[in-house]
DNA sequence: AGCTACAAACCTATCACTAGGTAGGTGTCT
DNA sequence: AGACACCTACCTAGTGATAGGTTTGTAGCT
């Protein structure tokens, strides 16, 4: 593989599951087998780096819901492969959604990051809306408020259920928090 | 003030804006005003700091919830009184919940304050439980579901709230990503 | 009151270690 | 030759933690 893959590949883990702050040149050196100097040539900066991972995550995780979108499946289908999504990230409880991790060390970022950061939030709400815009046409979520409103919610809800069962190591205290949304979709 | 009191203070407000990994004994010594050694003398190991700090944080948390319990208002009033005790802990989106905080840095703490940290979920879903079978019985929360389920829900909602209003250092975020469960209490 | 004993609180100085980052060199491929 | 990927070797600035000494207050005894 290539070494600047296997660098993102090991930076992306190690921030979902360490945090940012948490993990060091040192330690992706030791993960990937080159020396830590080397690393520099590939991400001078470990802003730079954290900027990487950061983009390919998004561009990833934006396409998976764009194919989801086209699936032209109900809204309830749609966004119970939402929570799908966020559930298998969490890995069994030993990783984060890459953007609950980055929210919670967001004083360790750099400014361009932050602004990815808030992009994906703000992109996520996007594509929520548009899903509970057509659950109000096609009936599929029960007791449907506002879009935004709803939209909001369930963003927070991910990540908030993501936290709960990673602090315990738990994958099933998301299925859990998680419950009360999945029961609306029929 | 007590100079453990002090440093117990500076230690919560660096743990809830700048996260358990990313502050220092240094930083501690200069809002003190003591060496940095001599924190030592108060908490030998940071661990130590830690745990001094959830376990006060715990209590005066608990406190709080004991009192929206014994008020005799309804459940919406008493569940409208939790969610603002999440608004204030977020400071303007300059601060979380101490026990999100440590929620994602979790891979930094000790055994003990991770007990402690699951224990805060574990109490919290208790009394949000309770506070859900009042609402079963004065009907003031529309469309309560089972309150374990609805009580799980409630917490992740808080947490991520917070994180994204964090994220992006605007405390209006939280309250867009609440307004669905307001929109509920009478 | 005056002396002794002790402990809490804080100090200086230093430890071993890790952080991110840099300079400059070596081998390999086109 | 030149670009690339990677190396050794090193730097500065921290990290949490420790050893050992000084100040200050307080309790007990004569």
């Amino acid at each position: 593989m290539n070494t600047r893959t296997a660098l993102l590949n090991s930076a992306e883990t190690a921030c979902r599951s360490k945090g940012y702050d948490a993990f060091s040149y040192a330690d992706l050196s030791e993960a990937v087998g080159i020396r830590k100097a080397s690393i520099h040539h590939h991400f001078p900066k470990k802003s730079d780096l954290a900027l990487a991972v950061i983009d390919r995550y998004s561009e990833t995780f934006f396409a998976n819901l764009k194919s989801i979108s086209a699936s032209q499946g109900t809204a309830a289908e749609q966004l119970a492969a939402y929570v799908a999504i966020y559930k298998s990230a969490l890995r069994e409880g030993e990783s984060l959604c890459l953007c609950v991790a980055f929210s919670a060390g967001r004083n360790s970022l750099s400014a361009n990051v932050l602004a990815r950061l808030n992009a994906f939030h703000a992109d996520s709400v996007t594509w929520l809306m548009d899903v509970f815009r057509k659950a109000h046409k096609d009936g599929s979520i029960s007791m449907v408020q506002a879009p935004d409103i709803e939209a909001s919610a369930v963003l927070a809800q991910m990540e908030g259920a993501q936290l709960i069962a990673r602090a315990a190591g738990d994958a099933k205290l998301f299925d859990i928090s998680t419950q009360a949304l999945r029961d609306r979709l029929s």
